[in-house]
DNA sequence: AGCGGTTACGAAAGACGTAAGGATG
DNA sequence: CATCCTTACGTCTTTCGTAACCGCT
């Protein structure tokens, strides 16, 4: 065992071999020997006291710990690298890569533009954009930034409120046939495109004023896809909760009606999530801000 | 600049460094010659391409960017020293430091017997003990665990409760002659010894039903020290705004009064903070918990 | 066979300590 | 002038790539 190998490199190794799957790919990445990227991981393992790699000649599989370390690792990467930034010009160009999930929907309509143009103002920088509703497992994927619908459920995150979805009842004008209902009561009436990560069986409605209502309808549809939820609430096969950015312009269209205008679900909160060290790389701070630019820049988001 | 030189090793040196105020102090602790510890010092420096400490022949100052990367340095070396640990042996026996930092009265009444417990358990560790009320740059200090009564204002730091702290109106029988207040509208004629962290020109009070009265006392004496403020209650210089759990003896012996047995300031959060590296060492994990049972264990202090 | 991981060996690179040089209170 | 930091130099440790070896598909 060793005493002056890099214990930073040693991660990185180990991160590389657990993304690429190989040691020899790992190896190749990084221009050193698969001899070089062997024996480091075997180091690694040594220092640590740990398997960290379960090989099987043509097959590698982190193991429980593997896995815990791998989290780790990429957080005390990426702390180094903020670190080993912070100082450096300020006008020097950005480089490096950048991981971002984001929600499908806000995703694909609005914040791909923000993160395309981000792009090709910076185009040192290569972008991993990823869109996924679900949590995810930040450290272990090697995430940078996350921004997600709802709560984050990482306490080791910075969560960073970026603005409200302000949500509605909408339906299309064939389901209503004219009875439009005036109460949340009378909603119980009407089927329900239900949006699975959202709502549950019961939907919960809020008058600025204060007052509530549950409200439990039949979903002869549920989906966790808002295109879905949606088509199903245009072509009438129930009313749907609609974020307002996205239906709007099928309300002034007509297309959909915001049938109680009084009545609102819950506002959901997007949030920004990264990691702590204290000020990050300079070229995450600044996607971070086309983020928060092209949320609230957004129709039906509010502060 | 090398290339192989341990990064870790080198904020570590650095680390050493700022907290003996000398290269030759930081080398002899860490068993290397002066020169590799300067050397080090610039290898980082070149590194990172800005001057950490400026040197002048027999002083030496930490620059800004040096104040910046120490705390960083911290955050990092700990984060590995968590994962050098994390895998092994369970039963090994515990070694290393902890500095913590805890509330100056809370801490010497009753604390610092669960810390000395902790410490008697585990020899192997060696406690550093401040008692501060004060905010306190956590990663810049070095600092593993810093319980705080109130807000915890550091967005890097990963904040457990403890418990909250009842807060009432005390006073002397001496001071009150008989003609106890029955509302906090007639505390405004008596003066009172002010705890300054907390109460401010106005105290709050506030009813178990939700009614709330602001009372904007004349203040005598104003003070940080909770030991101060408590001498001047007994002595009838003012009536004070107390913890129970400082006062607990006092009002079971008659020599201070809750004179308005109905209200009561608002109860204040016990908060354990420390770096959100996922499990952090053992040691500390423990110590957590130690700290955890003597809080919960006080009376006068809530879940 | 062919691909991928591990181990052996010689070569090269880098870090260490010693020691000398320089600056300050 | 004593102390502390920096720089130069020779030695020694350590790591690297090449290449042979081994196991699985």
């Amino acid at each position: 065992m060793s005493k002056t190998l890099d214990r930073l490199t040693l991660l990185a190794n180990f991160a590389r071999i657990a993304e690429r799957g190989s040691i020899s790919a790992a190896a190749r990445d990084q221009n050193i020997s698969q001899a070089s990227s062997s024996r480091q991981l075997a180091e690694l393992e040594a220092r640590l006291a740990v398997s960290l790699i379960h090989r099987t000649t043509h097959t590698l599989a982190l193991t429980e710990a593997g896995h815990e370390c791998l989290a780790e690792a990429r957080r005390l990467l990426s702390s180094w690298e903020a670190l080993a930034e912070r100082f450096g010009d300020e006008d020097a160009k950005m480089t490096g890569r950048l991981k971002i999930v984001a929600p499908v929907a806000l995703g694909q309509l609005h914040l791909v533009r923000a993160a395309l143009h981000y792009q090709k103002a910076h185009p040192g920088v290569s972008l991993t954009w990823l869109l996924e509703d679900e949590p995810i497992r930040f450290s272990e994927i090697g995430c940078d930034l996350w921004v997600r619908i709802g709560p984050v459920p990482d306490e080791t995150l910075v969560v960073q409120p970026l603005g409200h979805v302000e949500r509605m009842i909408v339906a299309s004008p064939a389901l209503l046939k004219g009875a439009a209902p005036e109460h949340p009561s009378q909603l119980a009436g009407f089927p329900c495109a239900a949006l699975t990560p959202f709502e549950g069986s019961a939907i919960r409605l809020n008058t600025s004023a204060g007052e509530t209502h549950h409200v439990t309808p039949n979903t002869p549809i549920a989906t966790n896809n808002i295109f879905s939820a949606y088509e199903a609430a245009k072509m009438g096969t129930g009313f749907a909760v609609m974020p307002r950015w996205f239906v709007q312009s099928d309300l002034q269209s007509g297309a959909l009606i915001d049938i109680l205008p009084e009545w609102r679900a819950a506002a959901l909160p997007i949030n920004a999530a990264f990691l702590p060290a204290q000020r990050q790389t300079r070229r995450l701070r600044l996607f971070r801000e086309h983020m928060q630019t092209a949320v609230t820049a957004i129709e039906g988001i509010t502060a």
